[in-house]
DNA sequence: TTGTACGCGTTATCAG
DNA sequence: CTGATAACGCGTACAA
């Protein structure tokens, strides 16, 4: 049977092509075509709306897939994320999967599971199907994963974590201003012995840049401060329970207190604190990055500086957005701000 | 200029396409694109090895894009949730998107926000990316997104929740068996009073099971146990507070706990029985399903019920990978076995 | 303004 | 066993 005859066609319920539209209205492909992306501009008021009644009365919906076949943008947005259970992670991939919608784009997530070596494969397999750019969420510790998507000519935003020494647009907490708010609030809560607590730096830029606030602001207060910092391995509970016992010890009557530098840790301090059978905030203030939902419920209420999760990941994608629209600018830095909420982990009394 | 001379393409770094192998094994297209899918079996040896070559040299692997225009399959699978923010669905998440990867395939995200009107557009935006089969975890009360799906013969696996009347493959926990886990732990804990706790039914069908399961436990033990069912509205702390209040002032001498139908309400009690000035165990037992990463640290630890989240995740895609293959059989359903945590808030102690 | 014809990268059919 | 060729659904020069 020759392939088609204008009538009779839509067996079953395939879905329809522009053709289908082009027959229903009497034209050709190319004029539905026009009418798609050109709104109609350079068509004739009869056809437009014949076209425009087909289109709709078919219900019809260009397939993305072939539109990427032929122009190379598939409005799909790859996300790849160190650890989808991070529970920042998710926030971020929260604000920007709706962000991306809102645009008219998809994402196609990637997680690393925290197996960094598959850096490579996910940017490797994102663009296969060609993702129009990158937001990522890693250690970002591979520069030759960046190098792939840099050769690519494919945008790429980095969230929360500045990637080596490549030059890319980057959002995330204003590090440093969270930092010192977190330090000052321990300082007025009259914590004097601080301890800087967080998982292993592994050249992860902001964990470096929150440690590297602390000590600075701590060797501003030479006399009043005293601060020091721990880097805690996954699992090896003992070593912290130690470094907790090790602080009250150095502190001496001084109040001493632990900036936590993100949920995971706070809450194995929290754990910790549990095991030594002290009380938060009396005993031993603590003061963590991110707030998760269960902060208010720990023992006192942890303090905690919360981001703004859903922001930075809208911005991420904004900020991709416009490098798509050809926007040819040098690489920013989108940092907002924390926001402080104290709870009992931080009172004295 | 004419398109191509078979040498000197590969301007700048523009992906390369099968000609290009073809052209540098000096074969056809055809024939590199049979080695590919069926490996090697019909092939020469001589030429095998060339393409082989080829192929190997320039680093090559296909367009899904295009293959997906061609067979109309794209190796992708469409991931609705009803919210990421979720602690469950992020674990489920997890072990699909991981078992996804390693049978070669990729997942398309969609989070509805608990917007339940997106559900329609979820599958249609998924679908028209050619997305082989869906796994949905959503409230499923939208007849007409499943219809949608079905329409499209493309395969749904259902997680957690079984959705309206419609007989498909459902993957979850075993209700069943947990909620009787659960209270038998609670009698045998002694406490004799029960509140089942919930967020709104909603037709949600995994939390109907497990009030339904509750009440036949209670009424199965007349003598011995009072039980009753309470929906918590969202944000409506007060009515939380005062059916807290009755159920001990119900339970009078006799002891009394909660369970909670999930991590959300069970952050939700505990924050109550926080307010209340009461103490968990003693005052109140509780008991939850989910077993979020804070249920050991507040106050004396929280009782709960782990889910097999990775491997409903992993039963998941695999049931519709199944399917994809080509499997026809009746609906299926899969029921994992939760697992009892006893920690301090069932210790009345 | 509208239609015709071609190509995006693949796979399947059909000759040879 | 291998190569040419026609689709898949769409966008767009080019021609009318």
């Amino acid at each position: 049977m020759p392939p088609s005859s204008p009538t009779a066609r839509r067996a079953g319920t395939a879905a329809l092509t522009i053709q289908d539209v082009a027959n229903h209205a009497g034209v050709s492909k190319a004029t539905v075509s026009r009418f798609l992306n050109r709104g109609g501009e350079q068509l004739s008021a009869d056809i437009e709306a014949r076209v425009s009644a087909a289109v709709r009365e078919l219900g019809y919906s260009p397939s993305p897939m072939a539109q990427a076949l032929k122009r190379g943008k598939s409005r799909l947005i790859g996300l790849v994320v160190a650890d989808v259970s991070n529970s920042f992670s998710v926030a971020v991939l929260r604000g920007a999967e709706k962000a991306c919608r809102e645009a008219g784009y998809m994402v196609m997530l990637f997680n690393l599971g925290n197996d960094h070596v598959l850096e490579r494969e996910a940017i490797r397999a994102l663009s296969s199907y060609q993702v129009e750019g990158f937001i990522l969420h890693t250690l970002g510790n591979d520069a030759a994963a960046l190098a792939d998507a840099a050769r690519l000519h494919k945008p790429v935003v980095l969230i929360d974590r500045r990637s080596g020494d490549a030059q890319l647009d980057l959002v995330g907490l204003d590090n440093d201003a969270a930092v010192r708010m977190a330090a000052e609030h321990l300082v007025e809560a009259d914590y004097r012995q601080l301890l800087f607590a967080t998982e292993p730096m592994k050249g992860v830029g902001s964990r470096e840049q929150r440690a590297r606030t602390f000590r600075s602001f701590v060797a501003e207060r030479p006399d009043m401060l005293a601060g020091s910092t721990f880097e805690a391995q996954p699992g090896d509970d003992a070593a912290l329970d130690a470094a907790l016992r090790a602080l009250r010890r150095d502190a001496g009557a001084k109040p001493c207190a632990v900036l936590a530098a993100n949920a995971v840790i706070a809450l194995r301090v929290v754990a910790a604190v549990a095991r030594l059978g002290w009380t938060l905030g009396r005993d031993i203030g603590l003061l963590g990055f991110d707030d998760p939902e269960w902060a208010p419920l720990v023992g006192p209420g942890l303090s905690a500086i919360s981001q703004p999760t859903d922001d930075i990941g809208r911005f991420a994608i904004n900020c991709l957005l416009e490098r798509l629209r050809g926007i040819t600018l040098p690489p920013r830095q989108i940092l907002l701000p924390g926001t402080l909420n104290v709870r009992g982990s931080t009172r004295r009394s």
